[in-house]
RNA sequence: GUGAGUGUAGCCCAGUGGUCUAAGGCGCCAGGUUGUGGCCCUGGAUAUCGAGGGUUCAAAUCCCUCCACUCACCCCA
């Protein structure tokens, strides 16, 4: 690479002027959704101290043992960039003590995470996710109810045809026996199993479920099934769960093969995902957690949360063509005629955007012809055009560009013409 | 981290060893008479052909290394 060429780090982008109105638009819908269901935003440090993601998310997953980007700063602390949202959400609610606040706490996020992987479409080193928490409640509703807000979300953003994937994987009660059928199942296949599945026998039992070998899936369509294993609160508490989904009419369908890679999750998981889609594909995931709190340091309190990529949410809303409003723009461009009434024009702009009205103004070294495509260029409505005849008469003249009709008008009476158009 | 593909102006791309001091389209800029856009016409600017090195009389075209992107694995949002 030439040593004086400039290339944003590998897996990130500028997000342009031109994308912009996608990322507003999400941002606004994730705003009133959040509205709707209570949840006040947070705002937490893009970076923690490092044993916080690795006690959350699980030393032996791949995001803790090779996806963090970490660094010692100088005063020697481990630190380390957000890798997922949901463990600063928790050492906030421990540290600010809102377990002191009427329960649940209901907060959103929207953030940047950082994972060290492979760049690939929908997969980036730095991209952004729109996470909420649900935290203190452990009322099957609630799960009902956060799903039900993922699933809102969505389709206010006009997104169709997504499936809802659902699993419960137990508690700690009753998930070390669950894991200990499923390794006894597999071990009975070991030798049939791909090598990365030799690995996960010993590593991570659970993922051995979501393999994508057409042989490791049809061992794994006839393992044991977390959701027959469940301990009987776990199993009360899945059936109020799929009851309250079928009374919201979401089509969930319960897929025994999801897992999360992230250790925190405790019964429920879910994921949603476009119908079509290639590996990335799944725009959303989430779950509860409910000894996640605990294990962090504070009260035993049961929680779960939902979040979902911004990136992956923009590439479904270009693949499946949805409209996005644009960002307004100014609609009223000052053109001059003549470089001797340029301080008219300078006062001119002032004056209008004073009164809130959005204004351009021309380039003063253009002819009136390049100032017109100028104003054409940037999708103004109004050109107001001032030269010397018009200073003489204290007047301007007001050009639609719609219509392409103008019209001589007086300077006192162009602010209220622009804001109460006839 | 593994495997495969790709890399020519802001964007889309032609070009597979000499006619390439690189073609076309979009976009941009300017003109088509004196103070008026969009259509049309004419003209113009913009490319160290991803970077570095090598082979050759000759390289955008062949080879090597690196960088980046895309796809799959892996993992996940």
């Amino acid at each position: 690479m030439g040593a004086d060429v400039y290339q944003a780090p590998r897996g990130t982008v500028d997000i342009l002027p031109a994308e912009q109105a996608y990322w507003r638009y999400i941002e606004q819908k994730a705003a009133q959704t959040c509205q709707l269901y209570g949840y006040e935003r947070i705002d937490t440090p893009v970076f923690e101290n490092m044993n916080l993601f690795s006690r959350s998310i699980g030393e032996r997953t791949d995001i803790v043992e090779k996806e963090m980007y970490s660094f010692e700063d100088k005063g020697g602390n481990r630190i380390t960039l957000r890798p997922e949202g949901t463990a600063p959400v928790c050492r906030a609610y421990i540290e600010n003590g809102m377990h002191n606040q009427p329960q649940p706490v209901k907060l959103y996020y929207s953030a940047s995470i950082f994972r060290y992987e492979r760049p690939q479409a929908g997969r980036y080193r730095q991209h952004h996710q729109f996470g909420y928490e649900v935290i203190g409640d452990n009322d099957p509703a609630l799960d009902a109810e956060v799903i039900d807000m993922a699933w809102r979300f969505f389709e206010s953003l006009g997104l169709r045809r997504l499936k809802l994937l659902l699993n419960s994987i137990g508690c700690r009660k009753c998930r070390p026996d669950y894991l200990a059928s499923l390794r006894q199942y597999y071990i009975g296949h070991r030798d049939e199993l791909c090598p990365e599945c030799g690995v996960r026998l010993e590593k991570n039992t659970l993922r051995l479920l979501d393999c994508k070998k057409p042989l490791c899936q049809q061992f794994a369509a006839s393992a044991p099934r977390s959701a027959d294993c469940l301990c009987p609160d776990c199993a009360e508490h899945f059936n109020l769960l799929r009851k309250y989904l079928q009374q919201l009419e979401l089509p969930f369908s319960v897929n025994h093969c999801l897992v999360r890679g992230l250790d925190y999750y405790t019964r429920t998981v879910f994921e949603i995902q476009p119908q079509t889609g290639g590996a990335q594909s799944t725009i959303g995931g989430g779950g509860r957690y409910d000894d996640l709190i605990e294990g962090l340091g504070g009260k035993p309190t049961p929680a779960l949360g939902f979040a979902t990529g911004i990136e992956r949410i923009i590439l479904n809303l270009k693949k499946q063509q949805v409209a996005i409003p644009p960002i307004p723009t100014p609609e009223v461009f000052i053109a001059q005629a003549g470089d001797k009434v340029k301080n008219e024009a300078v006062k001119l702009a002032s004056s209008l955007r004073g009164a809130g009205i959005g204004v351009l103004q021309a380039s003063s070294s253009k002819s009136l012809k390049a100032q017109l495509r100028q104003a054409n260029n940037f999708s103004a409505h109004y050109v107001i055009i001032i030269g010397e005849e018009e200073i003489e008469t204290g007047t301007v003249i007001l050009r639609n560009m719609t219509t392409a009709e103008q019209e001589t008008i007086a300077l006192t009476k162009l602010q209220n013409r622009l804001q109460c158009p006839p």
